[in-house]
DNA sequence: AATATTGTTCATTTTTTCTTGAACAAAATG
DNA sequence: CATTTTGTTCAAGAAAAAATGAACAATATT
């Protein structure tokens, strides 16, 4: 039950106990995404890869691993940790093609993976003159991406709150002996909602200077 | 895909928008929480149900499906969000037949929800002399949820720290043209990192006041 | 305008998570 | 020490979430 601390490993097992490098890619159908191949430390072939295998460097794998794992405490899915992953560990802006072939996602998850990446602020769209693909890279500014984060999966609980406490009020039957009890509830609850309305601000306005 | 502000409603449906109070129980066989029986506000009785209606006062209603929705903000089963909210809207200690019996759960959600909340501090244990079922309380204190639930769910992650940004270090091959990009990703992260480690006890402090 | 390229949507399938309930363990009672 | 009461565990089923891939839409190219 609910995993505390949840180690997400499908397509990359990360070395960190071991020391070993790179597992397997237990996929559906399709190969790892290390390879055969020994040592290709190439950038990122922005068009085509030719023959055998378009694969990622160790630190993109690594990385690709740490967020995935990262993510996972946040309850997210595991294609959209590999996808910023595999942006913030790669230096040169990746088009949606590039981000499927080199994760072996279907390219619906790519998709809206990279398009939910992209509401929250965390992926940035890059114009490449000449270039029709769009083309991403990740944000990394903390800011940006705790803002963001907040903002969509916070914050809205916190704009509910006024209604919810008088939802809350009204259901108490004045009539009750515990209606004494029961407001002291929703004082205690009016009180967290203020906590949220200070703390929010402080943590977007620290994650400033990171 | 990932639903930004979920709207977990099983057990019940909050009455938020329309300013009914009570709608369904779609349970696999079980009743509604509330009941044909109209208004009902006695308190909690910590033996038998008599005849028809264990059920919940509308208070109690509205206070689980406030608390469900909340958890779902992180991804908490519903049961935990039922559990937590029953006990927070209870003036009497419960014990684990009164959840699962209220809540219509089975034997072995209430017990394990009851132990994951105790595990987190959301939850107390109270001694009630000369009565052998142990009987729970909610923990309202801000500071105790907070912590206990950074504790169990983020601590963990920010331990690593280290340790996987040498496993990230490692994996970087020094020939390769992207080093330099690398090490300044890694710089990034580590950056984080110090931030959590500077925010987390922020948090933790500002939560002491409410 | 026909064709090719690029990206999104969504019904299905697959995977993961949650819930259930019966079997089991532990402790107290008579 | 047999019995009852209380609580936990875990295999199996149900529900929810995520991934897939083919159909579709939108845009650019010739």
């Amino acid at each position: 039950m609910l995993p505390i601390v949840p180690l997400p490993m499908r397509l990359v097992e990360s070395s960190i106990s071991t020391g070993q490098v790179v597992k397997e890619a237990p996929l559906t159908k399709g190969g790892s995404l290390s390879e055969p191949v020994p040592q290709d430390h190439r950038g990122v072939q922005s068009k085509e890869a030719q023959s055998p295998a378009p694969l990622l460097n160790t630190f993109q794998l690594e990385a690709v691993a740490l967020f995935v794992h990262a993510f996972s405490a946040l309850s997210l899915p595991r294609s959209i940790g590999e996808i910023y992953g595999l942006l913030f560990s790669t230096p040169e802006p990746l088009s949606l093609d590039d981000v499927q072939q080199r994760l072996q996602l279907s390219r619906g998850s790519a998709s809206e993976g990279l398009r939910w990446l992209r509401s929250l602020g965390a992926v940035k769209q890059v114009y490449l003159p000449g270039i029709r693909k769009e083309h991403f890279t990740a944000e990394t500014s903390l800011r940006k991406l705790a803002s963001g984060y907040l903002r969509d999966r916070i914050d809205p609980h916190l704009e509910n709150g006024p209604n919810r406490l008088n939802v809350l009020e009204a259901s108490i039957d004045p009539a009750s002996p515990s209606a004494h009890f029961e407001r002291s509830r929703i004082g205690q609850i009016a009180g967290w909602y203020q906590f949220f309305g200070k703390v929010l601000p402080v943590i977007k306005a620290l994650a400033g200077k990171f």
